[in-house]
DNA sequence: CGTCGGCTTGATTGTGCTCAACCCGGGTGG
DNA sequence: CCACCCGGGTTGAGCACAATCAAGCCGACG
């Protein structure tokens, strides 16, 4: 597990690829001045924990590239992935002395970090950050809440068409592409990550993914590269109301 | 269970029994003069739904008293409970033109009601409104990401547990007595509503809790009375972590 | 070439679901 | 007043789906 160098290029706040989306989406122009100082990057890669639960954490930030995972283990060894952070997701809590659950780089991540007191101070006399914060917050909350759907009533089979669903359907909206017929994507995360975040076992998950290949409603490339066939047909295997229904 | 006269008596927001821990618990004197003029109440019955999923809601407002809770509902019938809102709790979201989640009354309830649009024209000119509305949120966040790895990962013992111990401390921090030894309170949920929380079928919590009665661990009076022997040997049977954890 | 980690597949087990009967208490109508 | 019903809850028997235990595969890398 050796630690790689850390890619300290600073990016123009104007020029990031995260700029829409992410906690300064509506800053204006003198806010993102102070951010574009505040700012510091940091690249962690494959399978480092970025924050442990219970930490005292300093820092805070968007993730501008790469996926980390939220999750939380009990003594016995259970784990549970509670959250999926993308890039423009945000990381950490202000206000809060400790994080309450383990941040993992799925892949490498890259973190565009400020300083938690001085964001903090920020928030208090900057209103439209902490509005696109609430916002943001408030679509977590929505997200987390539908995977409650997920993982108390689903199948094992519903669950992963469900996951690959979302994974397409975020693939799609970062390529700019419309979802309909045929669609490919890498596939983030590991079995055993798929399986924590379906509350599921990684032999299930390795099941069902077969089972899926196997009726031809997916191909696979290698045990990552996933090729869709038809994306309404694999919608239709998420137990989601597929016609009329209000897509988030 | 009768059900009671619907009360319209407005309190002053300075005698409201919420005062200190809804959104409003940071505003000034001014704001809460203005919000004392657009409060309304309203209450609900037992088993009134509050809000449709997919409904234009044209109000926001605070649970005063009694228990809510949201809930997800896919085309085959099976039910997912998201959330549960108690006194001081949020419901609806500004800025949201639909509710994503049905909201129902499990118990009488009093909601403190304001216009959404006055309510959202305030948030804007009151940054104390929303960053305790962002506060609110983020707990919720915390709460319903708990609540996830109870759903994937815990056993069905476990999962009553858990849920049995969350309405024992709530019950005992609204009448402010420490929770220890023995600890009594009613069940605000009927069975299947607990199932749906649990993301269990009705049968099964009623065994689990019927198991927990033989083994001597609670008891029953009728079905809705709750009386835990010991809170520590409850806490066992949730499978978290009892000695030193962190309690949130 | 051998090893190691991630993944797949198989056989068996067990937990919680399904279907079904029954209980209990409260309210209603004859 | 009793008989009845009805809704919520309990209990039982059998089953199914996913977990567990176990073996083997595949590709990368030394």
């Amino acid at each position: 597990m050796n630690v790689k160098a850390t890619l300290f290029v600073k990016t123009d706040c104007r020029d990031c690829p995260i700029r829409h989306r992410a906690v300064c989406s509506r800053s204006t122009a003198d806010e993102l001045e102070i951010l574009d100082r505040m700012k510091t990057y940091r690249t962690y890669e494959a399978g480092q924990t970025i924050i442990w639960a219970g930490d005292q954490v300093q820092f805070l930030g968007s993730v501008v590239s790469g996926v980390a995972t939220l999750s939380q283990t009990m003594e016995d060894g259970r784990r549970q992935m509670v959250g999926m952070l993308l890039p423009s997701d945000f990381v950490g809590r202000p206000g809060r002395e400790s994080a309450p659950f383990d941040v993992v780089a799925a892949t490498e991540v890259t973190l565009c970090r400020f300083q938690k007191s001085a964001f903090e101070r920020l928030m208090v006399q900057s209103p439209a950050i902490s509005r696109r914060l609430l916002e943001m917050t408030l679509d977590e909350l929505d997200s987390a809440r539908e995977w409650m759907l997920l993982l108390g009533r689903k199948t094992a089979r519903e669950k992963i068409a469900s996951l690959l669903s979302i994974i397409a359907r975020r693939d799609a909206s970062l390529h700019l592409q419309p979802i309909s017929g045929n669609v490919e994507f890498d596939l983030p995360l590991s079995r055993e990550a798929m399986a924590d975040y379906l509350g599921l076992t990684l032999e299930t998950v390795s099941r069902q993914v077969s089972a899926l290949k196997r009726e031809g409603i997916i191909e696979l490339q290698g045990k990552r590269h996933i090729n869709i066939i038809d994306f309404a047909t694999l919608l239709n295997e998420t137990g989601d109301d597929t016609d009329g229904g209000i897509w988030t």
